[in-house]
RNA sequence: CGGGGUAUAGCGCAGUUUGGUAGCGCACUUGUCUGGGGGACAAGUGGUCGCAGGUUCAAAUCCUGCUACUCCGACCA
């Protein structure tokens, strides 16, 4: 490709709305231009990039057995009524209605078309398993937009979805992504792990995501010391405390704490550890209890886990705090002197604050906390869950070693769904016996747009984005000086620009009229993995000038054998 | 959804307090010089100052309403 034939768009400055170093490379490399909040145009280089993105992708989908389709971007309401998602999705969905006042939807992902498909396609168990997989654009009315291309609204996605008669079945195949997507990362040249997680919203049981570790990421991800668990934060399991519950040694005491309305100012104005307090947060109860309220407990100085308080039976889903006028109304007391003695609510206490004892906590009378509280004693034991969020620290739920947390930013996300949208759509087929069986179902995804955003985090440096061979728009970059005025550079220049492209290299070649530093400049601003100079005065010395993207120094390379040479460079 | 900020040339910004008819750097065009790390000089192009009202002889500037973008928060007991 010549440079006068391609839109270079780099910029020297950088917008001042972007954020992170992905979202401003990639704007200043020319890669894309925002249409408006979370939406993106891809300008020639960067969907060049994903280009490569997907290409891998289907590669390695090819391989491990799946088949491509393409399903439609927009998808009637009638299916996710049937799945029960129309009411369920919220505000993220985007709605929209076409002129004969039907209903449709943008959809955020597929599962409603293709189990529709599929159940329309399909009769037989000798017909599974099978994977069906799409490269499509997806859209998500994100409450908030940011960091480029990395929480967008408009994004491309893999998505796959595989059938199967039997769950052991769908454990195989989902085995088999799990090792595409390894290849798939592994390839793409990305720093990443697979981490245990939470299924959310999709719903179903069995779950991986794959993780770029990055500090921009917008999740914490657990680690064990000492062995190879990983888990999201959100499903993280906080193991109960080893030590017992310590003995009794202070009387129960009604203190007033007039200023006291945070956990923070309560240790600091009473001279207390925080880990000998807990913070009751009030929450709605659901349907099927009996109360209108729930009280759920977490030490001090931990953090209730919304996703494992949803799974409490009781508490309403989503997580939703009470009211100021329900804490008056049903306990009399407001945020900030709220405690279990006297509750008349059910109560759920995370594991850590079962084994506490002498801890402070709200009196459920404005202004008053109870210092010297004893379970059992002052106030029976209530349930017992896992509520809080793991720390850094905690010993890791596998049995081996200590946590540590590190951001990630999720860039795959497989599931086993089981059988949620087989049965709310009845998609059977008939199985050995000729009785029909919901089928189980798997879906696994990957971020393409989003994997191009978490590779550049991953790799650059002060002068711009340093691609991986994988995922790299041109292999090599040529940069001849003076191509304008001499006869002889142009002539070099275009004979080896020639043999290289004839070789299958991916070559760019910097025909305009610029100054060196301008084309320097821009070439490893957008990443050129490799770059050859070539000049009047290399030519009579007989050399080119050779230089890595992440090499510190350049090298002068002999004008004979060159194309061979670069060839190994590239294929290095 | 709550709170803050911003909106002036393609990009980055000044001008708004104190109203007087729009400017700087980069980019872009033309020319000359230069020619190995975003070069110099000269001459140019480009703006309904986010939108709609209002006040005023006069509004980028003051007032009202709206919109867009953006940051923080949405864990508080």
């Amino acid at each position: 490709m010549r440079a006068s034939k391609f839109l270079i768009a780099t910029l020297k400055e950088t917008p001042s709305d972007a954020e992170v170093i992905s979202h401003q490379l990639m704007l200043r490399a020319g890669m894309i231009r925002k249409s408006a909040s979370g939406l993106y145009s891809w300008l020639p280089l960067g969907l060049k990039v994903v280009r490569k993105v997907e290409a891998i992708i289907r590669q390695e989908m090819d391989n491990a057995g799946a088949q491509e389709v393409l399903m439609p971007s927009v998808q009637p309401s009638e299916l996710w009524q049937e799945s029960g998602r129309w009411e369920e999705y919220g505000p993220e969905l985007m709605r929209l209605s076409d002129r004969h006042g039907r209903e449709f939807c943008l959809g955020p992902t597929h599962e409603e078309v293709i189990t529709d498909i599929v159940k329309k396609e399909l009769r037989s168990y000798k017909q599974l398993p099978v994977n069906f997989y799409q490269i499509q654009t997806k859209f998500r009315d994100e409450i908030r937009p940011r960091f480029g291309v990395m929480r967008s609204r408009e994004f491309i996605m893999k998505d796959a979805y595989s059938f199967h008669i039997s769950e052991e079945s769908l454990k195989d195949t989902y085995q088999v992504m799990f090792d595409a997507y390894v290849n798939i990362f592994n390839r793409l040249g990305l720093d990443y792990r697979p981490v245990i997680a939470d299924n959310g919203s999709i719903g179903g049981s069995g779950s991986h995501e794959f993780h770029v570790l990055a500090s921009s990421g917008e999740d914490d991800i657990a680690f064990s010391s000492d062995s190879d668990y990983a888990a999201n934060v959100e499903s993280a399991e906080a193991l109960a405390p080893s030590e017992p519950r310590g003995a009794a040694t202070q009387t129960l005491n009604l203190v007033d704490t007039p200023d006291a309305k945070t956990i923070a100012t309560l240790v600091e104005q009473f001279d207390i550890a925080i880990e000998k307090t807990i913070k009751t947060l009030i929450v709605q109860a659901d349907e099927d209890c009996d109360s209108e309220l729930i009280a759920l407990i977490v030490r001090g100085d931990h953090e209730l886990n919304e996703i494992k308080a949803e799974h409490c039976a009781g508490v309403k889903t989503p997580l939703t705090f009470a009211s100021e006028e329900q804490l008056i109304k049903n306990i009399g007391a407001s945020a900030g002197s709220i405690g279990p003695i006297d509750l008349k609510m059910p109560i759920i206490i995370d594991r850590s604050v079962a084994v506490m004892s002498d801890f402070g906590a709200g009196a459920n009378i404005d202004d008053k906390h109870y210092f010297g509280i004893n379970w059992d004693r002052d106030v029976a034991t209530p349930e017992i869950a896992d509520i809080r969020n793991v720390q850094a620290g905690d010993p890791s739920p596998c049995g081996k070693g200590l946590l540590s947390i590190k951001r990630g930013i999720e860039v795959g996300h497989i599931f086993q769904l089981g059988k949620k949208y087989s049965q709310a759509m009845n998609a059977m087929v008939l199985d050995s016996n000729g009785k029909s069986q919901h089928m189980h179902m798997g879906c696994y995804g990957i971020g393409v747009t989003r994997a191009v955003a978490a590779s550049i985090e991953q790799n650059n440096d002060e002068n711009g984005i340093i691609w991986p061979k994988s995922l790299a728009p041109f292999q090599i970059a040529l940069v001849p000086l003076n191509y304008d005025k001499s006869e002889e550079v142009k002539i070099t220049t275009d004979t080896l620009y020639n043999e290289l492209l004839a070789a299958g290299i991916e070559v760019f070649l910097d025909d305009r009229k610029e100054r060196p530093g301008v084309k320097f400049a821009d070439m490893e601003l957008m990443g050129m993995p490799h770059r050859l100079v070539i000049s009047d005065r290399g030519i009579k010395a007989g050399t080119f000038e050779y230089k890595g993207r992440t090499d510190s120094e350049k090298q002068d390379i002999s004008t004979e054998g060159t194309c061979e040479y670069l060839i190994n460079k590239i294929n290095d």
